[in-house]
DNA sequence: AACGCAGGCAACCGCCGTAAG
DNA sequence: ACTTACGGCGGTTGCCTGCGT
């Protein structure tokens, strides 16, 4: 006999994920750790498969991700990167702290392989003894990012020219590059505190189920529907630290109607609803605060994956 | 204001290597 | 030694949103 099915997928949910479920998921994870992927659903309430759970705090939930737009210099990277690994995006995104293989193969896909297509660039990567070299020593190709391949860096090149056409200002000479790409390398590990930090926010921002839907609460009657503002809620770590009681508002409005204030009244209102909460504060300030404390902990004491 | 289209991205699918039983 | 699930990965899909008409 082998190994225990994974789930049965008879009546799981599938499809976006709701605020609730993310919470679920977080909150087991700062709590248990992660274990096991197959259990993680049915000890944390959540009527998805293991697999969706994973790739969900992967790709989203994880407080070390980035998120945001990639950079000039980050572009360039995958591009080199890209040169060398072909379509490997777990092996590019190894080079990008706080980013994640799917955001990497989504961005080329949509942005930088239609660039290169545009300029008649072939996106394909043409270096064979490169790729099985990676394959003997990923370490290795984790350290540094070299170009080996001289056609591929005129490609480079002219990718980057390409760019200026679209928008993007300087044009940046070999020796520039390389330096940039050094700079990259040190930077991202300089800065993983202040990215840690920025994700906990853009995070937090997602997660106050019971603050985000009253802070500045602005209706607007029009003649055919009532449109109410939300201000969605989030606050620094050291905002918080010196006064916890001051939540700084960001600046993200959300727009909706009535549906979405009946949605989050409903939430704030009856969390068990919909699955069984294990927790044991009722009051959603108090559970986003020690939400908060936890997670804060977890990115002072868990090393970026 | 309404509609259609295209782009972006989250999530799913299916395959593969590995490890548990 | 063999079977089978798990975890990881890359490819693909489909929904959502913004923009143009």
């Amino acid at each position: 006999m082998g190994r225990q099915p994974c789930c049965d997928k008879v009546g799981l949910k599938r499809g976006p994920w709701t605020i609730e479920e993310d919470h679920k998921l977080v909150n087991f994870i700062l709590n248990n750790g992660i274990h096991c992927w197959r259990m993680v659903p049915k000890l944390a309430g959540l009527l998805r498969c293991g697999k969706s759970c994973r790739l969900r705090w992967i790709n989203y939930l994880r407080p070390d991700l980035k998120r945001g737009a990639f950079t000039e210099m980050e572009e360039d990277q995958i591009i080199q990167l890209h040169s060398r690994l072909g379509n490997r995006w777990s092996k590019i995104a190894a080079h990008f702290p706080g980013r994640t293989d799917n955001e990497i193969k989504n961005h080329w896909n949509t942005r930088i392989k239609k660039r290169l297509k545009l300029l008649g660039l072939d996106p394909v990567p043409h270096n064979s003894t490169e790729l099985q070299k990676e394959n003997d020593d990923d370490d290795e190709a984790k350290k540094e990012v070299t170009v080996s391949d001289h056609g591929q860096e005129n490609s480079l090149e002219e990718a980057k020219v390409g760019r200026q056409d679209i928008g993007h200002a300087k044009r940046v000479s070999p020796e520039t590059n390389e330096k940039k790409r050094n700079s990259v390398e040190l930077n991202s590990l300089d800065e993983t505190t202040n990215e840690l930090l920025e994700s906990y926010e853009m995070l937090c921002g997602n997660f106050n189920l019971g603050l985000p839907w009253m802070i500045d609460h602005q209706e607007t009657n029009t003649n055919t529907t009532t449109t109410t503002s939300y201000t969605s809620s989030s606050f620094s770590l050291e905002e918080y630290s010196n006064n916890p009681s001051s939540i700084v508002e960001s600046s993200s409005i959300i727009h909706e109607d009535n549906s979405l204030q009946q949605w989050a009244d409903s939430t704030t209102m009856d969390s068990n609803s919909i699955l069984s909460w294990d927790i044991g504060f009722n009051n959603p300030l108090e559970q986003d605060l020690l939400f908060f404390e936890k997670y804060s902990q977890y990115l002072t004491s868990y090393p970026p994956l």
